[in-house]
RNA sequence: GCCAGGGUAGCUCAGCGGAAGAGCAGGGGACUCAUAAGCCCUUGGUCGGGAGUUCGAUUCUCCCCCCUGGCACCA
């Protein structure tokens, strides 16, 4: 393992609290990230918030509050979730930051010195409630709505960056790189995207409109567009403009939602190039949720909150959940049905009392003590094998960030072990003395297994894979991936046994 | 409107030319270590509609219906 891990959540923008799309991106990066750690991998996990732009100043304006001010708020909530959702992240980026600031006008220095940046006029229908230009886009019936007011045709000079230069280059990455962008899907549409020809990228916005940005080096009369601000981030806080750089750079995963698909598989590779800057290993662009087959959104009062379901079921089943239902090509359903199902049947039912049937009974029948290996049968080399497959298609899965298949790769084994405490009974060897090294066996692999599992759940369920290495007495034993015939040393006494998950109580249907 | 993707068991989805599958939910049974959990058995589908190619189509082709997504400088 030489290659460090640099896994990147997009920066969330401030102008409005964190929610379900936000946790979801946010968790996927740090199941991967801790299960990086896992392995040995030396590993970077960066999340942070994107806090310059209109929008921030306009929503610090209605609170009569200064735009830093706003954006100290908006990062307390953030900071929150993160905490309760158990998110391991190496470093908090914010655009407002100085270290942060200096990098991104070293960027636009940079593109600016290799001729990369010109001026020119833009033409534009331009609102003056909303502050901001508008396109024919939201014209309805050949007129703008109401809510934009008066809009008038205007001039204004503007910095732009030469992305069309590079879009031959770009339509060839994507081509030679068929991992680059997922999942395929995505990454059809960034190419049919590309048949049109780009135009260039404006990057800055009149300081006379805008004053909530970072000042562009080169001419103080203008700031910078907040996307150039924002994607930078990614090489600013890992050591951009220093040899530090490459020790993360680049990054092998972006994860963000499909809404900055653009932005991050064409505006951002075409800056990078333009720097000869090495590009991102792969962006991985998820879907949306739906809530109860619906569109959430605050005037239908669907919205969900993340902070309720951790108060309510804890942190480790919503991550579970979040990474067990959310597809990647497609948008998912959020229900509390499903939700509670997930919960009963796979972690209560086959996890949890997995481990609390094994541990109680090497409680009841060999007190505590792990005993060690005695007469095997076909049943042991059976779910050995099983265990084997699982977890060779769990890492197969985890490097792929394909979580639902690697959990089911992890369920697999879990049901497995809990067939076989049924077809081995162990109540019935217990009471024939003449079964005892039978029952040894029996006991140790089920020790084992548990032990094993507790290690597979840990990136998803950090608290619950705690409290199940304690009850297993296995605090003080390294963390480990690898599969040994023995996790747990001979004699080895374990914890007591507590249920990990208790069963919720589903609505009659 | 244009371009993609999809419509398979109550739900979420896999299969994509040779006898319809999984998980969950539902029903029944034997057991008792365990969170009345687990285990075994089981109900359930003209695979969106129509036409065609083929010895044979859920799987390929065409038409139609329905759904979803994308169509840039809003983050």
């Amino acid at each position: 393992m030489d290659k460090t891990f640099y896994i990147t959540t997009p920066i969330y923008y401030v102008n409005d609290r964190p929610h379900l799309g936000h946790a979801s991106t946010t968790v996927w990066a740090d199941v991967q990230a801790r299960y990086r750690r896992l392995i040995g991998q030396k590993t970077f996990f960066l999340t942070g918030l994107d806090e310059h732009g209109m929008k921030v100043q306009q929503a610090a304006e209605k609170q009569g509050v200064s735009p830093q001010q706003h954006c100290d708020e908006m990062a307390r909530h953030f900071q929150e979730l993160w905490k309760n959702l158990l998110i391991s992240n190496d470093d908090f980026v914010r655009t407002t930051q100085e270290r942060h600031k200096i990098l991104v006008q070293k960027f636009l220095t940079e593109l600016h010195q290799r001729g990369a940046i010109y001026k020119k006029t833009y033409h534009g229908w331009y609102s003056k409630i909303a502050e901001q230009f508008v396109t024919e886009k939201e014209m309805v019936d050949g007129k703008f709505p109401a809510h934009l007011g008066d809009v008038i045709e205007l001039e204004e000079e503007n910095y732009f960056f030469k992305m069309s230069e590079h879009q031959p280059w770009l339509v060839k990455y994507i081509q030679d790189h068929p991992d680059w962008i997922q999942p395929e899907n995505r990454r059809n549409e960034i190419m049919s995207w590309l048949q049109k020809p780009l135009d260039d990228l404006c990057i800055s916005r009149p300081r006379s409109r805008l004053s909530w940005g970072i000042p562009v080096p080169f001419d103080s009369n203008y700031v910078t567009y907040v996307w150039v601000d924002a994607l930078v981030n990614y090489i600013s806080i890992v050591g951009y403009g220093s040899n530090r750089l490459a020790e993360f750079w680049p990054a092998d995963w972006h994860l963000i939602a499909k809404d900055i698909l653009t932005t991050h598989a064409v505006y951002w590779p075409t800056m990078l190039h333009a720097l000869d800057i090495e590009m991102p290993r792969h962006i991985l662009a998820h879907g949306f949720w739906l809530k109860d087959g619906q569109k959430m959104s605050k005037s239908l009062g669907n919205v969900v909150n993340p902070q309720e379901y951790v108060a309510k079921y804890g942190a480790d089943a919503f991550r579970y959940f979040l990474c067990r239902e959310l597809q990647l090509s497609n948008d998912s359903d959020f229900t509390d049905n499903r939700f509670l199902q997930r919960f009963n049947a796979d972690l209560a039912n086959d996890l949890g009392n997995l481990a609390n049937r094994s541990l109680s009974m090497i409680q009841r029948y060999r007190k505590g003590v792990v005993p060690d290996w005695g007469e095997k049968t076909a049943s042991d080399d059976e779910i050995v094998e099983v265990a084997r497959v699982s977890l060779a298609d769990y890492h197969k899965h985890m490097e792929a960030i394909a979580y639902h298949s690697a959990l089911e790769a992890v369920w697999k084994l879990i049901s497995r072990a809990n067939r076989y405490v049924d077809e081995n009974a162990p109540w019935k060897l217990a009471k024939d003395p003449a079964s005892s090294a039978r029952l040894d066996t029996v006991l140790r692999m089920l020790a084992e297994t548990t032990a094993l599992l507790s290690h597979l759940i840990a990136p998803f369920m950090p608290t619950i894979a705690g409290k199940l290495e304690e009850q297993l007495n296995m605090k003080t034993l390294p963390p480990t991936l690898v599969p040994t015939p023995n996790f747990l040393p001979a004699s080895h006494v374990i914890g007591k046994p507590e249920p990990l998950f208790p069963r919720q109580q589903v609505e009659a249907r």
